[in-house]
DNA sequence: AAGTGGTCTAGACCACGTC
DNA sequence: ACGTGGTCTAGACCACTTT
């Protein structure tokens, strides 16, 4: 409960060495494995930095270090006269962290998932490298619309890992109000930290066409997503056809 | 030289009132600004953390807080045993930091920029508001070929306030072999700092069909990017067309 | 009044690069 | 040997929230 392993100041170390590792990285390394292992649950206070202080040994400025850089990574969210809280998919600010998409005129309408389809099938060899998963292994496909007010924007493939999302289905997920991630977290105690994407323009097939409302070969956004949850571990792996008649993908370079 | 203007503590005065600022903020706006006015240039060292403790009249400590700012937003680079330098555009760690394609397979070549026209024209509606200039006023057109190896990828219309970039031409962008920023810091002064880009799937023209050795319908990535310098001033409106067949956009989520 | 994070300071020591 | 940034500590005081 409070030895917290191996502490070291590694001194007379080099810092090139791969061994290395400053003491609030430690620090970081330690909080982070029992955020992983559920010690405090998304939207909940962790202790106070005092008593990590305590807990691991260290000055309070330490542990103020290795919490400044989990903010910074998304991972904490502090909150002045409170305490330091888990950072949750609840949080309406966490919204439009995974999703890049803005109206091109002022419309401020919500966007809202509908489910079309959910089914289990075996993984292919992209979905397994995607996933770091066995080809064969079982997977979760769940396509669904997505939808800002009454315009279909958004066609989305995801494919899940069959391991850890046990019990999703169409029913669950129409059963669910909030968002993908939200769900993810709650039912399935899966957090999303990070992901890439890899867009492509691609000509609308008859299919994606239809359902977006546009004509065929109409020239659609491709964005391939894989998102990683803890210790950088490949949980999702999705392809979205976005219809860019009234919305652009917005990115912030800096 | 010394005496840095007004400092405060900002004692008893709410931390939500527009004037509140902490003291490691007012030295990052101090050392801002003599960034912007050119004391330091890009490429140098700037004064060691107890020589600009001193000059501001702080410690040590709040002059670090204040450079791990500007660090963190690529303003800076901290190099440990030699100094704190100018972040640059010349520095080939900087290249992909506004350029996000990456090609499909593992293909290395480096990119290059072949420039294409250059005139002066008066600024349209759109570039006017782009830009933050009155209608009218002189600007420059540039348009680029970007190639990755043999591959023409992107076709660029870069749209620059005329006041900024005065004797830029093509015989200028010719004669220059690094990148667009590079010659703009290099030539001009003018630091690019972050930049917005929005995104959308259009269909290629016949001319831009033609420059990318694609068929005209083609879907092409429309990147619409606004760059901004010191002090959040846009001076730099671009539109680009990306090729998608070997290549992709690449985005981190974090 | 008590507890939390936020700021500022001063000093010690370490690792890295240069002379 | 020296100067630079990097880490760690300890203590003081402030601002915000809750009791």
């Amino acid at each position: 409960m409070d030895v917290p392993g191996i502490l070291c100041f590694n001194t007379s170390m080099s810092q090139d060495s791969p061994t290395f590792s400053p003491l609030y990285r430690q620090i970081k390394a330690l909080i982070l494995q029992a955020l992983e292992a559920g010690e405090w649950r998304p939207g909940q206070v962790i202790p106070s930095e005092q008593e990590l202080a305590a807990r691991f040994n260290v000055s309070q400025g330490t542990v103020r270090k290795a919490i400044d850089e989990m903010a910074a990574d998304n991972l904490l969210v502090r909150k002045q006269g409170k305490g330091t809280y888990v950072a949750s998919h609840n949080d309406p600010r966490a919204l439009f962290r995974f999703l890049r998409l803005a109206p091109i005129d002022g419309d401020l309408s919500h966007p809202q998932s509908v489910p079309l389809d959910c089914w289990r099938a075996k993984a292919g060899q992209e979905a397994s490298r995607m996933l770091g998963i066995e080809p064969g292994a079982p997977i979760i496909i769940v396509r669904r619309l997505l939808k800002f007010g009454v315009k279909p924007v958004v066609i989305d493939e995801i494919y899940l890992p069959g391991e850890v999302f046990h019990g999703l289905s169409l029913e669950v997920l129409q059963d669910w109000s909030g968002s993908l991630y939200s769900l993810f977290e709650t039912r399935f105690g899966l957090r999303m930290i990070r992901a890439q994407e890899r867009l492509r323009a691609v000509a609308a097939d008859r299919s994606a066409a239809e359902i977006l409302k546009v004509s065929e070969g109409t020239p659609l956004l491709s964005v391939e997503r894989v998102t990683y949850t803890y210790g950088d571990k490949p949980v999702e792996w999705r392809r979205g056809l976005y219809s860019t008649a009234d919305h652009f993908y917005l990115n912030e370079l800096s």
